[in-house]
DNA sequence: AATATCATCAACCGCGTGGGA
DNA sequence: GTCCCACGCGGTTGATGATAT
């Protein structure tokens, strides 16, 4: 075969790598990628300097931050809508990938399917099994109403203080009615870009209304679209990454919120 | 303190799609 | 019509750090 030839090179990224793919997109825009390679400025295939700048390289990305009580509600209910189509709902996300949107979802699969195995191997009273499996589905089935999800939040889970912390716990998929959210693409303003429209009620508590007006930041649909030919991308390069402090909850604790002995029911 | 287990994240891989030759 | 290439997406894996025992 082909004795030298020249090797691809994988794993971690280096900050001289780095600074070789921001260099290519201030000069031709996040396309082109091959090139990077062809010209031997890197090692890399173009697949692989894509990902690196989607995923960590491009402006206002929220690295290192946990997902918000927010955004991990907003993830929710797109991915009943949408399913794994995560490149999808991340663009619903501020500053958020489909790899971040994946990995979040993923990992909380894997603690929720934890939770259900210790519970289930643990416990031995089916008839408060049956009561728990009768709420979690009639919780299901009242789903929450365009106006006011709280006040529709049925009288058997009132021993739950949280409705959103429950909304984000155990039914999954099976959670939001389809019908209750409505997409359609329109022509952004920005371009040939199609910016997904959201029925607004679908998210009516005011975090939700927080988080969607943040698509209003002029940065977060003009990444791709501020470059055109020649025009330098003028934009801030690897600067520190948005701030997390909003004040929201980190939702890492809504597992710990609720009583330890519920998952010994379910 | 040492070890095991778990959670998170970065990166790779395979596949599908669209556009141009 | 088909082939090739670039790109984008979703699934998966491996490394690393955090936490529990």
């Amino acid at each position: 075969m082909e004795g030298k030839r020249e090797e691809i090179r994988k794993g971690p990224w280096k900050a001289e790598e780095d600074e070789v793919v921001i260099n290519h997109v201030k000069k031709y825009g996040p396309r082109d990628w091959s090139s990077i390679r062809s010209k031997g400025l890197l090692q890399r295939t173009g697949k692989s300097c894509r990902l690196r700048w989607v995923n960590k390289l491009r402006p206002n990305l929220k690295s290192g931050c946990k997902f918000t009580s927010e955004e991990e509600r907003v993830v929710i209910e797109l991915q009943a809508q949408f399913g794994n189509k995560w490149a999808k709902i991340a663009t619903y996300l501020h500053g958020r990938t489909d790899n971040d949107v994946k990995n979040f979802w993923s990992s909380r699969q894997k603690r929720l399917a934890r939770i259900l195995q210790n519970s289930s191997a643990t416990s031995s009273n089916t008839k408060s099994h049956e009561i728990i499996n009768r709420e979690v589905a009639g919780f299901t089935n009242v789903v929450p109403s365009s106006e006011g999800q709280k006040k529709s939040s049925p009288s058997s889970l009132s021993n739950i203080d949280n409705y959103d912390e429950m909304v984000k716990m155990v039914p999954l998929t099976d959670l939001v009615d389809p019908n209750l959210l409505h997409f359609e693409t329109n022509q952004s303003h920005l371009g040939d870009f199609n910016q997904p429209q959201l029925d607004m009620t679908a998210f009516s508590s005011a975090g939700s209304q927080q988080l969607l007006a943040s698509f209003e930041d002029p940065y977060w649909f003009d990444v791709f679209g501020a470059i055109d030919g020649d025009a330098a991308v003028e934009q801030p390069f690897l600067k520190p990454t948005t701030s997390c402090g909003d004040g929201s909850v980190n939702p890492d604790a809504f597992f710990d919120d609720f009583p330890t002995d519920m998952f010994d029911q379910i």
